[in-house]
DNA sequence: AATGAATGAGTGTTCATTCAT
DNA sequence: AATGAATGAACACTCATTCAT
């Protein structure tokens, strides 16, 4: 799977082999088909692997004793560096989402939808109480700021100027004030 | 070309044969290698087109004389617009730009860096006549708004409830007031 | 034709394109096609041009009045210099034979016949007069003298150390040495 | 490599396809293609075979404890012979070398100048010895003969009055009297 | 558990030739 | 006399997947 990764990150799903991956990985064909049932297995698990852990952290700043204001902020910044901790997977998941079977994409937009939607709420809630502004629609917030998170994986570089909590903290602020009331 | 972006749009670059663009288009393959070099040019017109189109407009919005909020607000409206109005387009620009050949892909990171700092431009004048919040690094905000665009060809459908319009000006009050001092 | 001819020598008989010969000819499609029925009529052109120069110079030698050592020995050298004089004609000659029509291969082999016979008569009648070996058969000369001029388009460089008449020399000794009885 | 060398031999490389090799071996492109990287490769692999198989017969003749006049003669019989025993290789030896890849072409160049001068060595060491006529450079000679050898996939016909032994007797006949002192 | 030879349908591209203009 | 758009069959090569071992 690392070897997956790095590959399709790299060239793309299509423009990747099976056999390269498994040269990448020093195995062979037999041994992975062993293992996964399908090319497409193998990008299904790289799509599962970052929505757990994307959903487990949201999850984890959602559910915490805090007023929304900060929940939000903590959640919108982490998403950040999460996906440029993850920046292989992430580029994988934005550019290649409709290369799975049509099957496995309904099952991922599904997890996605989720965790859509737990965001979206603390948007709402804040709204709700009169924190955040209320002028635009919750879900189209949460469009705006996946976006931004979605479009790192095209511009960010391990060796700019700006560290992942650097870009995170900006991000986040932008957030936050477009938010204000 | 509008059989082969409809063709892109929807199956992507690399799942769609030459053989299906010549069918959906009437038209042979010795003909359409007539006109285009390579599959690979058929994509790289794509992108001229509407590379060559949002700047038209930007340029436009930029050199206009008015205030820069002014400005600024009506190109990041107005490329909302563009982009739902060209939704194939924008699609295949975001998904296949790893799929053009290295050189094109060059050519066009170049006129798309163009677009960028001229967007950026105004961000900074505007943050420099102190009426923009200058927190943060004006290539970061256009670098946030511009994801937002992007993922518009992942959500945005023409069914649905808001309008081209309507997304345009949620989307650029976010921006105003993210940017608000 | 001269295009044709530098170009087939170059790159062989099938790896150049009509599209090439045309673009390097500075003519169109159309035109070529006006003043040769085919790829293949061209190709047969360029054999009927150095057969005949070849078969026009072997006559002269060969009807000409002088013993029929001095006769053999200038057809020989001469036709070492012919051959470098038109060198790409000549590699043509012997790389594309095969990729000419049926109808067209009989026909140059026919005319190469007879120029083989020609010189095949030039030895026999040095054997019956007794001033050439009469041990091997002269269609059997004839085409070890043949070989090497063949062979010439594989090695011979312009800028070498030989020029054209040297090597000719070298060669119509070797061939009448060979000879001696 | 059967398949192919009748194939190449009969039509030329360029006019053999693979789905023809393919069919006349009875197995299919994917087969081929798992053993084979290229249609070039194989090629180039009937090259290899000819090459050491005539570098190695040589090399046997080449170090015999004779005088150098029974050696060169064994040589260039066996040369002619050998050459007539795998006639469709030597066709396709003559005809192809220009249909390789550039870097296998140099490849093959090299081993056949190695071929070149092991022959070319002997010629010297008698006209050192003073066994052999020093009139004509030895590289000529070399070319001489092996142009004669080369001419032999042209015309020589299995069925025809003359044995491949033969053939080499004369041939190598020839070669001896052109080279005596 | 693992191999790797084999499949067969599919890929993008080329090209000699034709023909309406 | 000349154009160049169009054809359509052919080309070399790729690849995810299978399966006997």
């Amino acid at each position: 799977m690392a070897a997956a990764t790095r590959l399709f990150s790299e060239r793309g799903y299509d423009r990747t082999s099976v056999q390269e991956i498994v040269e990448a990985a020093g195995v062979t064909k037999g041994a992975l088909y062993h293992y996964f049932g399908s090319k497409d297995d193998l990008l299904h698990e790289i799509y599962g692997r970052l929505l757990r852990l994307q959903q487990d952290r949201l999850d984890g700043y959602a559910d915490a004793d805090e007023p929304v204001e900060a929940r939000l902020r903590r959640a919108a910044a982490d998403v950040v560096v999460t996906t440029i901790d993850n920046l292989d997977d992430a580029r994988i998941f934005f550019r290649s989402m409709h290369q799975l079977s049509p099957e496995k994409q309904k099952q991922v937009r599904a997890e996605r939808r989720r965790y859509h939607e737990r965001f979206r709420d603390l948007v709402a809630e804040g709204q709700r109480r009169g924190v955040f502004n209320a002028a635009t629609p919750p879900d189209l917030v949460v469009d705006y700021h996946f976006g931004s998170v979605h479009h790192l994986s095209t511009w960010y570089r391990p060796d700019g100027r700006l560290s992942p909590q650097e870009v995170a903290e900006h991000l986040a602020d932008l957030l936050m004030r477009a938010l204000r009331p």
